[in-house]
This record gives C-alpha cells, sequence and structure tokens, in this order.
DNA sequence: ATACCTGGTCTAAAAGATAGACCTACCTAG
DNA sequence: CTAGGTAGGTCTATCTTTTAGACCAGGTAT
C-alpha cells in the first residue's frame, strides 16, 4: 500500500495546483469545520476562533469556485448565507481525515522532538 | 469510514497544531520530495523550483525540529548535507498519500469548477 | 589570480494577512 | 425621529511573512 509516492514536479502538475489551494492557513480548517453539516457566516467566524473575516470570505470564495462549497444566499432580513460542502467538497473528506487521524496518533511524538530540539 | 470528521476548535487543539505546521505552503512538497530518497539542499531547491533558498532553509529546520526530517552534514569540501525523512516523517507520507490521489483523481472536477466560475 | 562549487545567511523590498472601522438594509425600543 | 442591533461582508492602514538577490567560507579547477 506501498509508500511509493511519486511526483513529478516539473510538469503542470496537477498535485502542485491542488495542494497549493488547499495547503494554505485556513482551507482544511473551513472543510473540517463544515464536515458535520451547514454553517453561517458568523457561525463559521467563531468556531474557528482566530480566523479574520476578510479572510475566511476569501477562503469561502475560493472554495466555492474550486467547487468545494457551496454559498446560499436567503433574501431575509437580516440576510443569511448558508455554505455547505458539495459532492466534491465531501468527497476530499475522506483523504483529510486520514491527516486528522494521523495528527491524533502522532502529535505526542512531535511534542517530543519539539522538546529535544528546544532543550 | 463514515466521514464523520469531528474536530473541538475550541480547545489546545492537536490537530490545528499538526495542520499548522504541516498546512503551509512548502511542508507538504518537501516531504513528498524527500519520499523517494534521501536529497540534498540544492536538488531539494531544483526540483521544487519556485521555493526561495530562505524558505526552503526554513521550512527544513522546522520539519527537523518536529522530528519529520534528520539532517546529515559531511564536512566535506564542497560541503554536503543530506536530508531524510525519519520513521515518523515516512509515517505521515501514508495519509498524504491518500491526498495526492485524491488530487489524481479529482483534479478534472476542480478544473471544470473553475472554468464554470470564471466563464 | 580568477572563477566556481555548496549550503546557507542577511537585507531591503514586495506581497500577504490582520484588526477594526464602516456599509447596506431592515427591524425594534424609546 | 433617533439610537441601537443584527448579518454578511468590504475597505484601509498596519504588521508580518516571503521573496530576490547580494554575500560568505574555504577549498578546487583553469
Amino acid at each position: 500500500m506501498s509508500g511509493a509516492i511519486h511526483v513529478d514536479f516539473s510538469q503542470p502538475c496537477p498535485i502542485r495546483d491542488v495542494l497549493d489551494r488547499i495547503g494554505d492557513q485556513w482551507s482544511l480548517l473551513v472543510l473540517v469545520s463544515l464536515a458535520p453539516r451547514t454553517k453561517r457566516f458568523n457561525e463559521l467566524l467563531r468556531e474557528i476562533g482566530d480566523i479574520s473575516k476578510q479572510m475566511l470570505a476569501r477562503t469561502l470564495r475560493r472554495l466555492e469556485q474550486d467547487g468545494f462549497v457551496e454559498r446560499t444566499v436567503y433574501p431575509e432580513v437580516p440576510p443569511r448565507v448558508e455554505y455547505t460542502l458539495t459532492e466534491l467538497g465531501r468527497s476530499l473528506l475522506e483523504p483529510i481525515g486520514g491527516l486528522v487521524r494521523w495528527a491524533d496518533t502522532h502529535h505526542l511524538a512531535i511534542a517530543e522532538a519539539r522538546k529535544r530540539h528546544s532543550g
């Protein structure tokens, strides 16, 4: 299952392309945050906590453009806007889940490595 | 399986912590680049292509501190420095592999979503 | 002597992120 | 009528991060 990852960086590389999009400070966090259910802008803002409005807006717009998230506006007063994962977005949750499980399993080892280096 | 990812962002969160480290512009790329074999500084620089020396140095230093990568200096002239994945680093390749496979499978869908949005 | 090699570091300037004020649009309390 | 609140943003001024590119050691090849 073979750990043989092999990526040719020199070509116009789909993996580079995808990683550049989701591998930023916030995208994965927003995706994970939307995993359990549809949420509203300020709800995401509060839940993630240390993201700025602007970055959340920008991140959501890009996720929408890339087809990960769907944005629905309800013309009510006060306005309501809901963000939901698309099928594509949900499909990404599986590999992300692997990453999350890995993080959960190994964060102690990382903490120790850091301690070794700072001590 | 079940895509039930559930992360509590309000706590000192190991997933947040780990994602903040590997979820930057370059770390995953360096890790993937080191997957097939040990490499030297300038080799990584050339292979990744659009990373600056400084960012590569900084990324490698952080990956080393977190225990993903081992740095070996050979006191030759000209100097030689080799970077290898540790066991921890190699263990991370598995979930990353899931991500890479996902990217390979779905990059067309993303390209189409982008086209829909720009058109 | 001169130019060149590696694996970096340093600095100045460009790019990106943040906080916080502000905006639309309507509703309610006084 | 005025003041204040709510939701979802945008705008701007400031701060941080990233970049390009010069520079360094200390040897080797020309």
